[in-house]
DNA sequence: CCGCTACTTGCTTGTTGCAAACAAGTAAGC
DNA sequence: GCTTACTTGTTTGCAACAAGCAAGTAGCGG
């Protein structure tokens, strides 16, 4: 009888907790081996094996490489957007721009591999591949809202000029991180770097935002 | 004869002419696949043959695929530092940095399919190629050098604070071109969005490196 | 409530097409 | 003739799909 609630336990499962295992344990050996080799070096074969299945698995899950890809980046993604809702939580403008962009910098250098290989399949997305591509709009997209969200919440409680750009200067600061994310994938190790790209980034995005500061035109 | 003298002149090429012609011919034919169906998407037998050649010349000449890269980015990169060079010529800090600036939006926007495959690639470096990694990683540094110099030209016409930051700024400079150039490879058609985004980048950087601007350290 | 059978769904193995990479051969310059 | 540019033949490995196997689920008589 033991035997059998054990084999309930740990053998038995229903079929949603089947493809729910075998899904997250794809997903974590593609992020080991896109760590390892690079989004272009791992395959689907090597995907299902390191996972514990078979070699074809991962082809019959995700229909193509693109779609692996683009469940990678939907699930990291999403748990991402959650994360760091959850640090900005109810601080407003310029704070929630300099919590998001600490909690960035924090995520990258401490984070696991997740991170890592999300944003390496994230520059792949400039690739053909429309599935992969629409992710990732998607996230960036909702990455620019959620910027100009908190700076809309500061010309609301007055900290800010309500005059200023917000869709634009919400696109330069994701633009930044992306261009500071690129650093880090290319030179993981200076840490020191990012941090400072990152420092300088909130520094300049609160002179922009700040109230004291002028626009002024384009100097001659 | 006159057949003869033709076909000396059409055909007849020393070997090294021969070379620089099908090397050429191959660039061209990658850079046009590249556009047309990503970077992934490209193989080496449809460089050969789009070039005029047969399907093996490609895997011969640069021996692998990531040999293409590296050798379209060297090509490209090379051509583009020489042109960034003459258009910045003898302007010092600011204003140079400036000129750079216009000129990687115009070069962006009305440069051919090169400048595009170019940063494809590069964005692709951050695989696992040892190759395509080293070179793209030489030419970032030689931007960052050259900004850098253009900084130092500044503060030596006393135009720039002697005590600005000269690395990080340039580096932060750099990292913003390249999310910049994110933005333009996922959204080419948003002309007006580049354009934006490098005149910001330019107000910005003129702001940082203005003497009159005090360099406060982190708020609080 | 139990056990058997029909159906569904997760997963595996067989096969095809294609590209990268290399080797051996042909032709064009020297 | 001899080297060098280029071509053709061949191997290996992966993505993609198809067909089969096994585990889970639901319907029915006890």
């Amino acid at each position: 009888m033991a035997a059998t609630v054990k084999i309930d336990q740990i053998e038995r499962r229903t079929q949603a907790e089947r493809t729910a295992l075998s899904d997250q344990r794809m997903l974590d050996a593609a992020v080991a081996l896109i760590c390892e080799r690079g989004a272009a070096g791992t395959t689907l074969k090597e995907v299902g094996e390191r996972a514990g299945y078979s070699r074809g698995l991962a082809s019959y899950r995700f229909r193509s490489k693109g779609g692996l890809s683009a469940f990678i980046i939907r699930s990291i993604g999403e748990s991402w957007l959650r994360e760091l809702r959850r640090v900005v939580k109810d601080k407003v403008g310029v704070d929630a721009i300099a919590a998001a962009t600490d909690a960035h910098f924090r995520f990258i250098v401490e984070g696991s591999d997740h991170i890592r290989a999300f944003y390496m399949l994230w520059f792949d997305s400039i690739g053909p591949d429309a599935e992969v591509k629409q992710v990732v709009a998607n996230i960036h997209e909702r990455r620019r809202r959620d910027v100009a969200a908190w700076i809309q919440t500061g010309i609301d409680a007055g900290r800010i000029a309500p005059d200023v750009d917000i869709a634009g200067t919400a696109e330069q600061f994701c633009a930044a991180i992306i261009g500071i994310v690129y650093q880090w994938l290319v030179t993981p190790d200076a840490q020191d770097h990012i941090q400072f790209l990152h420092e300088s980034l909130k520094r300049q995005t609160a002179l922009v935002l700040s109230p004291a500061h002028e626009q002024t035109g384009s100097p001659t």
